[in-house]
DNA sequence: GTCATCTCCGTACGTCGTACGAAGTAGAAG
DNA sequence: CTTCTACTTCGTACGACGTACGGAGATGAC
């Protein structure tokens, strides 16, 4: 067997390939816990107060093991949220893509990938994640190909489809994420800002002239009782980008 | 004059606003830089190491300060961050948006953000950032908006349009600086690190069938010589949108 | 000349990830 | 049964972080 590079990748598939070459028996005390208990323990502090308030004492503390005991169920901190990212995934059973319907078949790979990131948002921080990578990101990958496999696209064309799917439902969520973390972080709503800094704000931009600006803005604020609404730029973004793959695919094929 | 809830406002304007209420002069010594000299500083060190890697002791090293100094420059690290954005905008200058051309006009608007989401990608680290908050982000999204003004959409229609256009964009930046900071720091590009776990991944991932993530993986792994391509992403995703947004003002314009 | 106010900065506190080494436990080897 | 050795557990420590606090020195207002 050659040298690991990445030390992530055994652990990330412990459960498909139980043991590479280890011992069946180890020495020592048992470990108090499994690594999955550990990695659902930090799922659980990420998911309320984000991958920020995840710091190695917490995680410790929670799960009743000193900080440094850790490390023994996983090689660092980065390590760990490699295993959480794919155990997160692994939890949301990947429903059944409907035969005849493609257009619903588009939207349940973003719609899916919309509710899994509203569910983890601590998914956004995660850039330096090698993609496949563990068993559950395979599976997904997998699944979301088959949405759009003998429909037309070439492999290259499936790949780019699936990335714009799922990469917009992503961006959605983030923009959700990130008007909630403001909320929390400052206390105040959107519309609370807003009024709170009405005054200034129109002082400063008097200066200025903001024609389109003025008028789009006030009206998005009084349609939406806020700065924005992810719930409607989901809706219209994926109708347009769904409208554009079934146009191109009609190109193709016809 | 009211209770300023947002102690960056005033700050950000502070070039179109020259002083509230400030007196003109000032006791004590001057200052020896100017808040623009900081901000221009912090800019340089979040391009080039990131936004992780500026430190309020590393900006106050670089402009030769003590690293409490700054505090008398900017409230906190939080309020130089906001200002960094506006500024950083400020630098390009928007181009002139071709009057008879729709689809120049939006793919304009995308590129346009997606060129300065690259040179500057600490712009994705910033999340909580109200919109519109600084005088540059409020020329922006005005210039944004004339490239749909007058097409025939209402004035939530151009606001999602916009969103829509400029998310994507950045999302695309976002894969390609993953990807850069990866190689970075594991020392190895894409193929590299694909070619070191091969061995172990095929291992891996033998116990279970991938036959289109197989297929689709491989044949993009030929034509990229990496696991993705943000180039071509860009490409097909931003044809897609453009042509889907298009097609909604077909539809409404018949 | 006095004083209020400003810039500048050293020190300190509580946070972080984790390197290191000690203490105790349990299977393997004799 | 004893000894060895690998293992788990964890306390301490180091250098980073943002920034609160307070002191020293400088400058304009009175």
């Amino acid at each position: 067997m050659p040298a690991d590079p990445d030390p992530s990748l055994r652990l990330l598939w412990r459960h498909v390939v139980p043991s590479g070459d280890a011992p069946t028996t180890r020495r020592g005390p048992q470990q108090r816990l499994s690594v999955d208990e550990v990695v659902d323990a930090a799922i659980e502090i990420a998911d309320r107060d984000g991958l920020g308030a995840l710091s190695m004492r917490r995680l410790a503390a929670a799960v009743g093991l000193g900080a440094m005991t850790l490390y023994t169920y996983v090689p660092g901190r980065n390590e760990l949220v490699v295993l959480m990212v794919d155990q997160a995934l692994g939890r949301t059973e990947l429903p059944a893509l409907p035969a005849d319907d493609l257009r619903g078949r588009l939207e349940l790979v973003a719609l899916t990938q919309y509710a899994d990131v509203r569910a983890h948002p601590w998914l956004l921080d995660v850039s330096g994640v090698r993609p496949w990578l563990g068993p559950h990101m395979a599976d997904r990958y997998e699944w979301q190909l088959s949405a759009l496999e003998g429909v037309g696209l070439d492999d290259l064309e499936m790949d780019q489809a699936v990335s714009l799917l799922v990469g917009f439902a992503s961006n959605i969520a983030r923009a959700e994420h990130a008007v909630r973390q403001a909320q929390r972080e400052s206390g105040m709503t959107d519309l609370e800002w807003w009024q709170a800094n009405a005054e200034t704000l129109g002082e400063v931009m008097a200066h200025r002239s903001y024609p389109l600006a003025g008028r789009v803005g006030q009206a998005a604020g009084e349609a939406y009782q806020a700065a924005s609404d992810p719930g409607r730029e989901l809706e219209f973004g994926l109708a347009r980008i769904v409208d554009g793959l079934l146009a191109h695919l009609d190109a193709k094929n016809r």
